[in-house]
RNA sequence: GGUCUCUUGGCCGAGUGGCUAGGCACCGGUCUGCAAAACCGUCUACUCCGGUUCGAAUCCGGAAGAGACCUCCA
């Protein structure tokens, strides 16, 4: 069997998990998904940020962590744990499969050191003040620092901002490799260059080396990581060992709200916990994780992705729709011949799986077949005992198994309510017999009010919420 | 300021030279005591100005607008 080696950057455990960092959790899993279904094993690595990331100037370049940690006085890793453990709560909601592995920086520091040694063995790096800094242009003199991003050094020198503590670099685009703690600054480690903490982007290469060997097949993450995040990686790899770390690189796009980046940096961000209650200004109403699964999926992941409460209220009716498609089918009796060409739109879904995971392209063959669904469910088309495990295969294999949609509704509590329902609308029939409309529009209105909604038809009432 | 990207119908969003996705909303129909829901159908867009081509939303040039990165960020 094939294998496939996949990392990806997570998040950095200091705040909840918002929106954005829902995106590329279902992105990957959609690539993930997809490849095992395809026969590969896949080594799907994601890693855990819990040290190391750069305050900006105001916060004199205290680690993120550490901050919030003395804030709240308690341990840092208390923190990180907190946040890590909500962080998989809510990836977990939103049905994303758990990586193979999810290495956590703080234990990996060894390997990280032992990175930077490499680096500065190398030439490409210079002890400063305790600190370790990625020498950029002497890099460059052999390498292209940019490769990835399409930046020219040149542009960088010139446009790279000065911050504190740049004296200690030999050029302001230099990044750290090892950073030594200031007094204050309570997550630290002993190094061979002071007791301090590693730069952001060793990290990465240290884990993904690790895991996935010195050239693996995926590398994705943030498109906001591709610089300087991603290029520092390239070039960390090819100053350590000489490999680019990664035969393909997916980034994933933003999700924006009012046009704008939906971002830590920016407060315009809107925490899954927040939508999955309704309880943000924004909102007009509280959305299920898997409503805000299909509505990432419903947008190709290169592209940026716009918030509203329409565009999620349309998500979340198309979703339903699919979802009741599913039960139909399961009540069509087959016919000799058929109508529809069900085969057709199983090959539009490999197709367009295999033309860079395009998932809105899968879904709107999804409601294709539901409308075949339907029109058959309604005497107009007709469907062979072939064609409906053919639909059967499309939907379990497309929505649940690499969408990852699942039914919400199937709960346990569902029982219980189906029987209590059965017993209201039982007694709303008797009263209907009875020409007491009264009654039967008071039992009715109730429901609608808990939003339930009740459908007459000639054989009796069904209800749905 | 530098680098790059985007601009599709009321809204969201696919599509990269001809065969004019899809969803939601609207409207029409079926169903119904009424209504709602559900289902079916309808609605034919591609920022603007030039150019290439038999033919352009799609390629090229220009303009306008928006955004991303350059600093932590998914």
């Amino acid at each position: 069997m094939p294998h496939v080696g996949m990392y990806v950057c997570g998040p950095t455990v200091y705040g909840d998990p918002h929106l954005g960092h829902a995106r590329p959790g279902i992105t990957f899993d959609l690539v993930f998904r997809y490849l095992k279904h395809l026969g590969y094993k896949v080594r799907y690595v994601r890693n855990i940020t819990d040290v190391g990331h750069l305050e900006n100037d105001a916060d004199s370049g205290e680690d993120k962590i550490a901050k919030k940690a003395r804030l709240e006085q308690i341990e840092p890793m208390e923190v990180a744990q907190y946040y890590i453990d909500r962080y998989q709560k809510f990836m977990d909601l939103l049905n994303v499969l758990r990586p193979s592995i999810e290495p956590r920086a703080s234990g990996h520091i060894m390997e990280q050191i032992d990175i930077v040694k490499e680096i500065l063995d190398a030439g490409y790096a210079y002890v400063s003040e305790g600190s370790v800094y990625f020498d950029v242009k002497k890099y460059s003199e052999s390498n292209h620092y940019g490769i990835l991003s399409g930046r020219v050094l040149e542009d960088l020198l010139a446009t790279t901002r000065q911050l504190d503590g740049q004296e200690e670099k030999r050029n302001s685009v230099d990044f750290a490799l090892w950073k030594k703690a200031s007094p204050e600054h309570i997550m630290r480690w002993d190094s061979p260059w002071s007791v301090g903490f590693p730069g952001w982007h060793i990290e990465c290469t240290a884990m993904s080396t690790k895991y996935l060997g010195e050239q693996f097949d995926i590398h994705g993450g943030g498109m906001d990581l591709l610089f300087p995040h991603h290029e520092s990686e390239v070039a960390q790899a090819m100053a350590s060992h000489g490999t680019q770390p990664a035969k393909y690189w997916i980034h994933n796009n933003m999700i924006t709200i009012n046009g704008q980046k939906m971002g830590k940096s920016l407060g315009n961000f809107i925490t899954l916990e927040e939508f999955f209650t309704g309880n943000n200004v924004n909102l007009e109403k509280a959305y299920s994780p898997m409503t805000i699964r299909f509505f990432i999926l419903q947008a190709h992941y290169r592209g940026t992705l716009d918030f509203s409460n329409e565009a999620l209220q349309a998500a979340e009716k198309g979703l339903k729709r699919l979802l009741e498609a599913l039960k139909t089918l399961e009540k069509i009796n087959p016919s000799a011949v058929s109508s529809v060409n069900t085969t057709e739109i199983e090959n539009q879904c490999y197709d367009a799986m295999n033309d860079d995971f395009n998932s809105p392209m899968v879904i709107a063959q999804l409601f294709d077949a539901t409308r075949i669904i339907n029109s058959a469910n309604d005497g107009k088309e007709t469907l062979t005992a072939e064609d409906i495990i053919c639909l059967k295969r499309i939907f379990a294999t497309f929505l649940i198994d690499i969408l990852g949609i699942e039914d919400e509704q199937s709960g346990n509590q569902l029982q219980l309510i189906n029987e209590l329902m059965q017993m209201i609308l039982d007694v709303r029939q008797i009263a209907k017999d009875n020409k007491d409309y009264a009654t039967s529009d008071k039992i009715r209105n109730a429901l609608t009010a808990l939003n339930i909604v009740v459908k007459d038809s000639k054989d009796g009432a069904t209800w749905s919420f």
